[in-house]
This record gives structure tokens, sequence and C-alpha cells, in this order.
DNA sequence: AGAAAATCCTGCCGGC
DNA sequence: TGCCGGCAGGATTTTC
């Protein structure tokens, strides 16, 4: 599933193409792809014909695309990939399965390319978002090369910085982590206390820290829960240097290509296995409508 | 108000 | 060979 560091890996591999690029067409397969746009602001693809983007913007596994000309100038282009959506970069004429919005794009350097918008469950989507403030008035995520300011897409500005932003605030998150009475993956799940994070990079981080997902967040010392950020920040840096985690070949870059996280993970799909830690066997609990894997033995419930 | 459950969605895959 | 039930889990909405 997309989480941090593949969208990370998609919105890295997208900057050199859309930096500077117009927008020559827009082809709406699948409607239910909008579903976040709001269609009072204007036809979809009427307002993205003939814009210029300016850079790719990245918090936690939102994704957006400044507008500095055309009919949507000072609004973005957003984009979240749900559970199964691919960005994928092509040469025009280049189909894609399952492509549920296609742009077409003039790169005044790199000439025209197809931008596949793929998505087989349809939990993703793309809209167009007007700009807000950003609460601690910081720069709003990262942008590579380009600088996003203090300004926000509105339906992402509820979510919290991801713990790869200079800007998280480690302090409001063990604060958040000691206020709720809660499972602690319920906690690390939560995209308005720290985003980025999806149910692989849970069960991981959790299994570096030796932490059982159901585990009273309250109840944590406050050293393990310094560990616990530790090991979060530690697991997607690692996986965003392996290009991200492909699992039943769900997840590929912007060229289709696969990340060769999955060959490092130790908890997450490993069911049945031994725990590479202390060789007890790793297993699988249904646990708020996903799949948790853990080891009984060195993450004790308590 | 905070926590938990319900909801959306469909291609793929294993089993028969 | 072909059908079909089950599976995957992001974020939002609804319920408790």
């Amino acid at each position: 599933m997309p989480e941090l560091p593949e969208v990370e890996v998609v919105r890295a591999g997208l900057e050199p193409a859309v930096s500077g690029a117009i927008i020559t067409g827009v082809e709406v397969l699948d409607q239910r792809a909008l579903k976040r746009h709001d269609p009072i602001r204007g036809d979809f693809a009427a307002l993205l014909t003939g814009s210029r983007l300016s850079g790719a913007v990245r918090r936690g596994k939102y994704l957006w695309f400044p507008v500095a000309e055309g009919p949507a100038a000072g609004d973005v282009l957003a984009a979240h990939l749900g559970m199964s959506g691919q960005m994928l970069l092509r040469e025009p004429g280049r189909d894609d399965k399952l492509t549920r919005i296609r742009l077409s794009l003039e790169h005044p350097e790199h000439g025209e390319l197809w931008l596949n918008f793929v998505d087989q469950r349809l939990f993703g989507g793309m809209m167009i978002d007007s700009l807000v403030p950003t609460p601690d008035a910081l720069p709003a995520g990262f942008g590579g090369a380009f600088e996003p300011g203090a300004l926000i897409p509105r339906t992402a500005a509820h979510i919290a910085r991801d713990p790869l932003d200079p800007h998280f605030d480690d302090r409001a998150f063990f604060a958040g982590l000691a206020r709720r009475r809660t499972g602690i993956k319920r906690a690390l799940l939560d995209q308005t206390l720290i985003s980025g994070i999806g149910n692989i990079y849970a069960d991981e981080a959790l299994w570096a820290a030796r932490l059982h997902y159901d585990r009273e967040s309250a109840g944590i010392p406050q050293t393990r829960r310094r560990d616990l950020l530790e090991q979060v920040r530690g697991v997607l840096r690692r996986a965003l240097v392996e290009g991200g985690t492909s699992f039943d070949a769900q997840y590929v870059n912007v060229n289709g290509n696969s990340g060769y996280f999955a060959h490092s993970l130790n908890a997450y799909g490993q069911q049945g296995k031994a725990c590479p830690r202390c060789g007890g066997e790793i297993v699988r609990e249904s646990f708020m409508n996903r799949g948790s894997h853990f080891c009984p033995r060195c993450q004790r419930a308590r």
C-alpha cells in the first residue's frame, strides 16, 4: 500500500516531469476517481487544461501540484493514491490498464508525456483544491526543489506533519500518545497525530520497538515513546532508500518499477515465519479491519 | 468528545 | 477450464 516512502518515490519521480509543464489535455475515464473534487468550483478537465504546474509537494501520503498559470492558477491539483493508486509517466499513446484519469503534459525541455493515474480499487483520486495557511505557519511539506511556503490544500490541512518533516513536532506527538486511551497501532495510523504511516510500516515500527499493536498508548513510558518514534523514522528512511515496498505488485514508481523493501520486512506478511530477532513465530491477527503482524514472544501485550 | 465500527471499492487469486 | 467467494486496507462517515 502506498505509504510515506512509496508516495515520496512517486513525488520525486514526478517532480522533474511536472515542474514547468503545461497540461494540454485531460481525460477523465472514470468519474469516480474525482470523488473528492467539488464540481461547484468547475469542471475538473476545464480547470486543468492550459494550466502550468510548478512543482510536486508531499505531506505524509498527500500529494499536490501547485498551479502557476492558467484557469486554476493559485490553486493546486491534489492527489491521493489511496490503496492502489499509481501515477505512471508514459510516452504519449502508451496506455495502462485501469487508467482512471489521463493528463497530457507538455514540458519545455522534456517534450510531451502522458501522466496516467491508475487505480484498481478507486480509494484514491484527484481534485482541484485551494490553499489555506498551515496551522503552524511553517512550510506545508516537502517539495524537493520547489519551496511550498506556508500554504496547504484545504483537504490536507487537518493532517499532522510526517515524521521525516524537519518541522514535525515530537513533543506534540508524545503528548498525543499520552492522551490516547486506545491501542498504540491505532494511534500510529491516526493521520491527525502523525502522518505517512500505514499498515505495513506501523507493523514494522512496532516490531522494531518491541511493542504489541494493541498495547494502550497512554501507558507506554516516555523512553519507549521516544524509541518508537526513532524506529518509525528508521523504518521509513530505510524503505525510502530501497524505493518503497512492493507487495503483490500493488505499488510501483512512476516508471512502473517495483521497490525492494519487501525483502527487508521483519513482520508484515511474515506470518508463519521465524522472528528475525528471537526465532519465535510471527503471527497475523485481524485488528481494525486489517491484518496485524507481530511476534508474540518479543512483542508482549503487557 | 473520544473511540470504535461501518462504509466504500474491484481486480486478482486460490480452491474446487 | 471456468466460476466464485474471499481478500487487500486507505480515509471518511456514522454510531456509540
